[in-house]
DNA sequence: CGGTTGTTTGAACTGATTCAATCTGTGTGG
DNA sequence: CCACACAGATTGAATCAGTTCAAACAACCG
């Protein structure tokens, strides 16, 4: 079930057109990649529950997760075999359409059209974030950035509470081009500096203003 | 002018379209942003000649280039107020055509709505390819992947054989996230190691196969 | 309970930044 | 044709952020 109260910018018009959608429901684990890099993707992924990324690997086996996709987004797969892999980050369940039949849909319903334009352009403005994360923060500001990013992707009317993270030390790392030893440290220091506090995989915002400041982080970029 | 010779990528088809686009011409010079951040961008922009680059900056002001629009590729301005800047590399000539319009000829013309969803398709595996890059690899590869990549989005039949570079060691910097010193020190070992040449602005590729090596360049991601 | 996955910590090392100075090339005006 | 200005390139030295390697620890699960 799609459903605007568990995602986030996806109006009751547009839940119901995912909903007709046809397709067949799959489960994806997070062990093990649910496609390799350049293997066939011939369907419209659509996220109904969990979390996948989106990554790619460079010729040493050293990870980049390239994107995230959250409830209610999904991946149209590219003309040519895509040149990223996806990997559940969670025990995650989406909904598999056919292109072609996909394509009908949209051809019919100007909401799936726009619903389409909006998230491609938000995905844009967010790989565009992400590479001023990487390219140019220091490794606790990009630590920060995406700690507010992800607590306002999942549930932007209580980002500022904290999250509860699916998300190891070893997927931040390959978010943010770092290590996982030093994701550890700096998740250390962001405790120690009273900014945000740990219990197991909760993670609560003790103060949302200045985690956002220490990340860089201006949500304009999510709309 | 639109034309396949000069624009890699670009069918005489789709040419025909683009040199139909109503809309005027606008010079565009390298000294100072063409449009800042979060300024009205009302319009679709079309490089004829030139270069442009597309840029975020950091609270502290320090920039990152976030994509490059070569000769025959665009701009389709976001729903939202731009987050990004726009800068040309050097003296460049735009196509600059209303919204309205250009959506009306999109409407009409599939080969117009291809070339969209194709050079759509190819920006987001550059943006990712530039997250890997930026991510995971060290300032030598960086810089080496970015000059193979430029060098076949400049030229893709000649780009073994170098490119006359537009860019400053600086834009260098500002696209591969380090310092235009670095980048110096960067570009003086690759010629040391003989895998280029360097002459003013020309850089000759040495040695393409271990170029590419050296920035675990693999073109596939270009298609 | 043993195995696996994830987290935490320490110590040594190194690549890249920073800051500052110098050098080179190009264009402009006298 | 020279003098000057300016943008960009080059180099050195000191510093530091982040990696690497290795090991211990904790939590979870069948």
């Amino acid at each position: 079930m799609f459903s605007p109260s568990t995602m986030p910018r996806l109006s009751p018009a547009q839940a119901d057109i995912l909903n007709d959608l046809p397709g067949r429901i799959a489960h994806v684990s997070p062990r093990r990649p649910f496609r390799e890099p350049l293997a066939l993707l011939d369907e419209v992924v659509l996220v109904r529950k969990g979390l996948l990324s989106l990554y790619r690997e460079d010729g040493v086996g050293r990870r980049q997760i390239v994107a995230l996709r959250y409830p209610g987004e999904g991946i149209v797969p590219p003309a040519s075999p895509p040149f990223f892999g996806v990997q559940a980050i969670v025990q995650t369940e989406v909904l598999l359409c056919a292109v072609e039949a996909f394509n009908g849909y949209l051809a019919h319903h100007a909401e799936l059209q726009n619903l389409l334009s909006q998230r491609a352009e938000r995905h844009t403005a967010i790989s565009y974030e992400w590479l001023v994360n990487n390219g140019r923060r220091d490794t606790t500001a990009r630590v920060a950035h995406f700690l507010c990013e992800a607590a306002l992707r999942t549930h932007p009317e209580s980002a500022s509470e904290g999250l509860t993270s699916p998300f190891t030390q070893q997927h931040i790392a390959d978010v943010t081009g770092q290590t996982p030893v030093n994701v550890n440290r700096v998740l250390g220091d962001l405790e120690r500096q009273g900014l945000i506090k740990r219990k197991g995989r909760r993670i609560d915002f003790l103060d949302w203003a200045e985690l956002q400041r220490a990340g860089s982080f201006q949500a304009a970029y999510l709309q």
